[in-house]
DNA sequence: CTGAAAGCGCTTACAG
DNA sequence: CTGAAAGCGCTTACAG
């Protein structure tokens, strides 16, 4: 079992009494070779134990088979499930994930331009933005760039994998206003993310289009703390919020905890909370959370078929948009209150 | 800023009026090169927008500057902490991650062989085993193998970063019996995990030390589901316990709201729940468990220093166990009840 | 289907 | 301090 130094294909070559271009054809798929020849290589690799050194195979193929993930907080659960997923998905294809950890103020350019230090087949930036200047960077090293949960100024050249931001949004609307909610509130991540504003924009539009007042707006900038601060606004103001839509779960989980155990709410009763992903934690009987829920599995087989797809040269950059549903829970209540509206007492 | 095709060292050498040697140098530290030189170099480097091909490098330096992180399942909250800032950590001291999922039955053998294709400067396992085999493996070709959160049965391989198991299961045991509990239950994990099989042997001990009943005993498997499963089972016991503890917070997390929605339970008073690690939501108000906090910050710290050590070609393995403190909220009591004890009404 | 040769983009003794 | 040459371990046209 113990091999003293490690195996190279020239060794190979040699105990099978072939070349090395034929060691490496044997772990070619689809490459031109007897198949006797294959069984005889790939046997002897087996027995000394030999396997492609694949730093090598890159600077000849071109190809790492590697992709990078440039990941911002995974604090926020739905960015840890995600990565989780999306690594074994990428593992089942065969690619190798590269982690980029984003620093505190975002990707900085200096250290995210080490992706182009590596041969990566694809980037995939999870809920994370990408400067321009990047993009352009990526193009001309020809790696395809897939930004997963968030789309970009620039669709011309990345290709972007998110829910229904929009229509989760005005669904979730029209459930609070179904429900006689009177002074909904939406509260942002940050402006940079699509996810925030594009879900605002749904959020606010079906107001809009009934000719409804605009919600209350507030912002959590998707941290727990940030919404720990703004719930607390919130509901010192004298008139607050009945209904609270975060523009996550993340945020949506601390806004449940504040307005429970600081203001001894009783959510889904006194208060609606919304959030936005469904992330496990939504379906845990101490939250109940309703929330619009977008499929990770979806999301995750996507980012894995578009990367794969721009991997074998396919045309231009694809925008891909999962559809996903709204899960009523505990946190909102689903009709409006019997006798005369909250906080009128 | 576009550039139209990549750049390699010869054309930086080229319009520097150096060889390809001096180009090597002048991005090698500590390397035998005139500073004057170095900084022309560099700045042509800059101008044209030059960064060495990591691949290659690699192929001739024999070190990747890529580490391993071998992941199970990242639904654990602590583990998903951990990758979080072994990533930043590691990123911060010039080292990329790439991820080996284990796949669903524990790391296959033949998946996690390809650590060895890559010139993993070392490799980490998150609360992941390792096969005898691969460990071999690994030390022929000099890759250090470190194991956090998780300790081996082969100590003279691979080294290892745990918290204080045995000393916070035995504190959790004496928080217990100083508040009067009577029925007290370990919820294991699996047997295979040192994390699981310390903390069992610390907390039993506290108790034979004493004379005193051995706990009741179940298994969760770690996972949610299971732990959920086994509060069931504890639950409807003709006498079930009065405290439980898990071998860590993912399962304590579980029992508590099983405990409270399914059996009514007012957890920290008709029953205490404690954990082991400490993760950020053990803190919610939602939750207030009291746990054994194992300092990831530090653990984490140690891991970089010692693949750092290792590979400078330090001496044999290491093994480190950081310190961690108890924790107590509200999911526990801390006084005996004031009349007869629990449950026997 | 197969092998000899060139080459991927670097680094590293070796001379100077 | 510097450059020419060899080499890291593969893959890939090119002939045959």
């Amino acid at each position: 079992m113990d091999e003293s130094s490690v195996v190279r294909a020239r060794d190979v070559a040699r105990k099978a009494g072939v070349s090395t271009s034929a060691v490496s054809r044997a772990f070619t798929a689809g490459a031109s070779i007897a198949p006797e020849t294959r069984r005889r290589i790939i046997e002897v690799a087996e027995e000394i134990g030999y396997k492609p050194d694949l730093i090598a195979r890159s600077l000849t193929s071109g190809r790492s088979n590697i992709v990078g993930i440039g990941v911002g907080n995974l604090d926020n659960p739905f960015f840890a499930d995600s990565l989780n997923r999306l690594s074994s998905a990428f593992a089942t294809a065969g690619l190798r994930v590269l982690l980029f950890p984003a620093t505190a103020q975002g990707a900085s350019e200096a250290q995210v331009h080490e992706v182009l230090q590596y041969r990566l087949d694809a980037l995939i930036l999870l809920s994370t933005n990408l400067s321009s200047s990047l993009a352009n960077q990526c193009r001309n090293a020809q790696i395809p760039v897939i930004m997963y949960n968030r789309t970009t100024a620039d669709p011309g050249r990345v290709s972007s994998v998110t829910g229904n931001n929009h229509g989760g949004a005005r669904a979730i609307a029209a459930h609070l206003v179904a429900a006689g909610h009177r002074r909904p509130c939406f509260m942002a991540g940050h402006d940079d993310a699509s996810t925030s504003t594009m879900r605002e924009e749904g959020f606010g539009g079906y107001f809009r289009d009934r000719g409804l007042p605009p919600p209350m707006r507030e912002t959590g900038h998707f941290t727990r703390e940030g919404a720990a601060a703004a719930t607390r606004r919130l509901l010192t103001l004298p008139e607050p919020p009945d209904a609270i839509f975060c523009a996550n779960d993340h945020m949506a989980l601390a806004t449940i905890d504040v307005a429970r155990a600081e203001f001894g709410l009783d959510v889904g009763r006194d208060i609606s909370v919304v959030g936005f992903d469904d992330v496990p934690m939504a379906s845990w009987p101490s939250f109940a959370l309703t929330s619009y829920a977008q499929p990770v599995d979806e999301m995750v087989a996507e980012t894995l078929a578009i990367a794969l797809a721009l991997g074998e040269g396919a045309t231009g950059p694809v925008h891909k948009v999962i559809e996903g549903r709204l899960v009523l829970r505990g946190s909102t209540r689903r009709l409006p209150p019997a006798s005369k509206p909250p906080h009128e007492g």
